[in-house]
DNA sequence: CAACTTATGGTAAATATGACTACAATACTA
DNA sequence: TAGTATTGTAGTCATATTTACCATAAGTTG
């Protein structure tokens, strides 16, 4: 695409090629057995063929970026209906070897009982890894996981997003282990739980854990409508 | 740009234009007389003639966003070697009116001092508006403007970002008073200064104000060494 | 010098944090 | 069935931090 450019001070007209495609890529969050995942695809086609990557595809002519992101979402892996954010617009003119391509970044936090996402759900082939584990990844796509990564770290203080990753009834002890894993801290479960539930933002559901082989514990839910309510009256999660 | 799409499941192809412009706006925030403002210029030419909007540009094809941003605010404004932050993608396909055009938003801390920006430093003109007189702006420019406003109040608390707005030389009065009106709180001075010293983050200049027509309050700058050496330590900015 | 403005230091109550102890409930196991 | 292991839940207390004040110092202006 070839567009003039008009120099304000000198009054000069210069033409320049200017930028033309966008994808989407997305870091996918899940949380089992106490650890952080993330969902990789392997690609069965094309230049990288056989190499592991983040989810992606190109954004159409007529759909927002949100929109997307959601889409390809869906159709990469059948995952719909989770938090999803923009982390950023990735432009580096040499992050993709074919030319010149920039993509929007975006991490979804999924509550992984809810979406049996396993190996070969699509053609191409993908996997959940835990952090420790990621293989070489494509392109920048280390760069965008790394800043999803913490971005995830800030949010999670600030807003109560972390409850996307667990079941929709969770412990406290649950909670606390997923906030230690993501913030990579250790923390005294009497506190901890003493500092959630002042928040009042929990709702006690008179229900306990079942076929645990030791002391069932309170489950607990978060309604967003309950923290809406909070932030009106100047609440601020914070953790 | 047209492109062939395969559905993982059917094996089908389809086809389908997708996106093909991007370019670049800018929020270039001062800090003026204890009041926050905002640099907007004033469209010479086209179908936005006469009206406001943030400053912006096409990305070309060899350089990377942030190089463009960084190219942009000079060519538009003068500025240089200024703080710059990139706040995200905004894509709505109907934000622009003559065709699909996706922007990356970013936003600017500059000193005011620093730079002489003034109204016609280009040919279209530029002028400075405090946050309460905004006047209505181009396609999403709003949209934009209220995003970085929300990304300035939320780093400006994580960060020692806010140093970037306050001439090189200030006083903790000043500062204190940037944080009220980003923040919008009311601030205790004597309990500020404690916060602010106790972190061993400013140089004391050993200096005072001049010209001023009362006590004359002591100068500090803030160093980005120290401030490294301390976050090696752990130390977290925070206010 | 008095009145005024801003800088700066001090202090005490309220609140939050962090470390630790104790005990309750349940299930497994010997 | 008694003991042991595991996790849940409650309580305590010292310490650190925050907040709301009061007081005084150092200049400027008339």
């Amino acid at each position: 695409m070839i567009k003039k450019f008009i120099d304000r001070e000198s009054g000069k007209i210069t033409e320049q090629k200017v930028m033309n495609a966008i994808t989407i890529d997305c870091v996918i969050f899940g949380f089992n057995e106490g650890k952080l995942e993330v969902l990789l695809v392997e690609h069965a086609e094309g230049i990288s063929k056989g190499q592991w990557g983040l989810p992606g595809g190109w954004i159409k002519e007529d759909e927002s970026i949100d929109a997307a992101a959601n889409r390809l979402l869906f159709e990469l892996t059948g995952i719909a209906d989770v938090y999803l954010e923009q982390l950023k617009a990735f432009g580096d003119p040499e992050r993709f070897p074919l030319g010149r391509v920039i993509t929007v970044g975006y991490y979804a936090l999924i509550k992984k009982d809810d979406y049996d996402v396993k190996a070969g759900f699509t053609a191409s082939d993908a996997k959940w890894y835990q952090l420790d584990e990621i293989p070489e990844l494509i392109y920048d796509h280390r760069e965008i996981l790394d800043y999803s990564l913490n971005q995830l770290k800030n949010r999670v203080r600030q807003a109560p997003i972390g409850f996307n990753l667990l079941p929709e009834k969770f412990t406290l002890l649950q909670l606390m282990q997923l906030y230690q894993e993501i913030l990579n801290v250790e923390l005294d479960k009497p506190n901890f739980r003493r500092k959630i539930l002042k928040m009042k933002l929990l709702v006690d559901l008179k229900e306990k854990q079942k076929d645990v082989s030791h002391r069932a514990a309170k489950l607990y839910k978060f309604d967003p409508a309950i923290y809406e309510k909070l932030t009106q009256k100047g609440f601020n999660f914070e953790l």
